[in-house]
DNA sequence: AAATGTTTACTATGGT
DNA sequence: ACCATAGTAAACATTT
């Protein structure tokens, strides 16, 4: 099987979606809104799903209180509750266990208690279709850094996306035109091209060595800076290369060479990297950046400048896996040479811009994109500086050089659990998922300052906040901070794992869920690390290595079920997204 | 033919 | 208000 074109696990909804738009705001924009699918409304059974969202009112129908009359008052035990009937209540769209369950089955005095207060309600909100609170770039971005070489094509990109999100089962059509527009648009992204023992379809996709962390203000809705290369525009427009006439790159980014030898191999100056490329056309969205034709063997790299059109050649000559996919996909085994690792990805980017004009041949060593050595390779990621913050090209021209070559790391950009805040919590996520352990979900959110982490939303530094998790039933603990959100995180959680479990039993409330709603002091919650991350279950085998591909899940539980209809023709609800916190809601 | 990739246009939203 | 970013639709080109 070639890695490269992975048949779809899931059966593609083409949804006319150009038939049936509706008004989100002024009639110009298509709504999910009041959209449903005739056939969402039939089949569910006793399950009241998703699909039965209400376009109204839909605040005040969440599991623990997301509404905003439920803000505040919420004590750990309810949290615990809503986590453990949000788990239970559910309705995985996979047709899991639950599926057509009886609200109840499986749980305890203190979900009953809660489910009593809301079963007239009838919980219609299944989280496990709402829109996950991550932009498509983000998306693509995790997809892309989960990879052990950092590199996926398109359908191995759509699949990551719908392995970890139902959501993004549905309505393929639709958010697989707006992923591959946000592949073409967004200069963070670059094609690598395939081998030529390696024919296929589509190349493989990979991230600009310059786009660093792009979301290290730990949003993943919205970038703090769109990261645009500094690429010399193709032929003859000034700006032809710009999307959007008002994105302006100075002319004076086009800059000679560094000077500096190692251009992105210690700074942190996302200037550095600009000017860097500036003059290396590196951005290979443009068509006449053909496919490399130094296609190294299996146990060298030749890194060649590559001279297109453009006068300079692509950037990321990456070469395309020249095996079958056994070490991508499974990269606890030794890493096929010519499936270069991230560290050797940008060690040859450094040959790239100090040698230009000459093949470089590097060898490529052994290395395992696992877990275990994400701090080895973290010195090569340090070229990853981040964009987000202080990429704006209209003014970083105007620092100097000089300080553009300062050597140093600041910050978290030192912190290489930061760095690898997407890898990291890709791959834990899947980890999670996989393990159903809302533990190593958990940590694996706590990797980076995300609005959705544990510690990030339990302050964990702060010493109340710390009272509170060591006292979790202290009464104040209802005034922790962004408690609300602390919930919210579980109940996405609990969720997504519901979802991604397919059928695994419900989560013990004795288990699991009082850990993950009050643990993050002392608990796995809160002991993120590597070694967390890539044993969520002690009775693992596996590592995180083994979920690094999340194209490969084993989720023959989810394959094996069978899916309803009503569930691959849902509508999403924009609705939906005002479950997720930081998600927008609909207007 | 289908998948993949590019581009344009438009709207929504958030930040300043 | 302005701008940047993001999402969606769609037309079109390219590749397999």
């Amino acid at each position: 099987m070639m890695l490269s074109s992975p048949p779809s696990k899931y059966q593609p909804f083409q949804q006319s979606y150009a038939t049936g738009m509706n008004n989100m705001t002024n009639g110009m924009q298509p709504s999910y809104v009041n959209q449903m699918n005739p056939m969402s409304l039939t089949a569910a059974g006793n399950q009241v799903g998703f699909n039965q969202a209400l376009p109204q009112g839909y605040g005040g129908v969440s599991f623990n209180g997301m509404g905003t009359s439920a803000m505040n008052g919420h004590s750990p035990h309810s949290v615990q509750i809503a986590a453990a009937a949000a788990a239970a209540v559910g309705s995985p769209p996979m047709g899991t266990a639950y599926a057509g369950m009886p609200t109840g089955v499986g749980i305890t005095p203190n979900m009953a208690l809660m489910l009593n207060r809301r079963t007239e309600k009838q919980y219609r909100r299944n989280y496990t279709h709402a829109k996950p609170p991550y932009s498509y770039i983000s998306l693509i971005t995790m997809a892309l850094q989960s990879s052990p070489n950092k590199m996926m094509t398109l359908s191995e990109i759509y699949n990551w996306i719908m392995d970890l999100f139902p959501f993004y089962r549905q309505n393929q059509q639709r958010w697989q035109n707006s992923i591959r527009h946000s592949l073409s648009f967004n200069d963070c992204f670059v094609k690598v091209p395939r081998s030529a023992d390696k024919p296929g379809k589509g190349s493989y996709w990979s991230l600009h060595p310059d786009a660093g962390n792009m979301f290290e203000n730990g949003c993943y809705l919205r970038r703090q800076k769109r990261f645009k290369s500094n690429k010399k525009s193709k032929g003859a427009g000034p700006s032809s290369d710009e999307h959007s006439p008002l994105e302006l790159v100075p002319n004076d980014a086009v800059s000679p060479p560094p000077s500096m030898s190692n251009p992105g191999s210690t700074h942190n100056s996302p200037h550095n990297s600009h000017e860097t490329y500036a003059d290396s056309d590196t951005d290979n969205k443009s068509p006449d950046l053909a496919p490399s034709t130094a296609i190294p063997s299996h146990d060298q790299l030749q890194y060649t400048q590559q001279h297109t059109s453009l006068g300079h050649g692509m950037l990321h000559q990456i070469p395309a896996p020249t095996h079958d996919n056994s070490s991508a996909n499974h990269p606890s085994q030794t890493s096929n040479p010519a499936y270069p690792s991230q560290a050797d990805h940008n060690d040859k980017l450094q040959h790239h811009h100090t040698q230009q004009q000459s093949a470089v041949e590097v060898s490529s060593p052994s290395n395992t994109p696992t877990s275990e050595n994400i701090a080895l390779n973290t010195h090569s990621l340090h070229e990853l500086v981040p964009a987000g913050d202080k990429t704006d090209e209209r003014s970083h021209h105007s620092i100097p050089h000089s300080m553009n070559q300062e050597h140093h790391l600041v910050g978290h950009e030192q912190d290489p659990h930061h760095l690898y805040s997407h890898y990291a919590q890709a791959t834990a996520y899947a980890a999670a998922v996989q393990h159903n352990s809302f533990a190593a979900v958990a940590a694996a959110h706590s990797f980076a300052p995300h609005p959705f982490s544990i510690s990030s939303l339990m302050n964990v530094s702060d010493p109340q906040q710390q009272h509170y998790q060591q006292h979790p039933h202290h009464q104040s603990y209802t005034q922790a901070k962004d408690l609300r959100a602390y919930q919210d995180a579980v109940q996405y959680y609990n969720n997504g794992m519901n979802s991604l479990t397919g059928l695994m039993p419900p989560p013990s409330v004795n288990d699991t869920i009082p850990q993950c709603s009050i643990a993050p002091s002392g608990s796995p919650v809160n002991s993120a690390s590597s070694s967390s991350v890539s044993t969520p279950s002690p009775s693992s085998s596996s590592s995180a290595s083994h979920y690094s591909s999340a194209l490969h899940y084993p989720l023959h539980q989810q394959q094996q079920l069978h899916i309803p209809s009503d569930h691959l023709n849902h509508q999403p609800d924009h609705t939906e997204s005002a479950y997720y916190p930081g998600c927008v809601p609909a207007s």
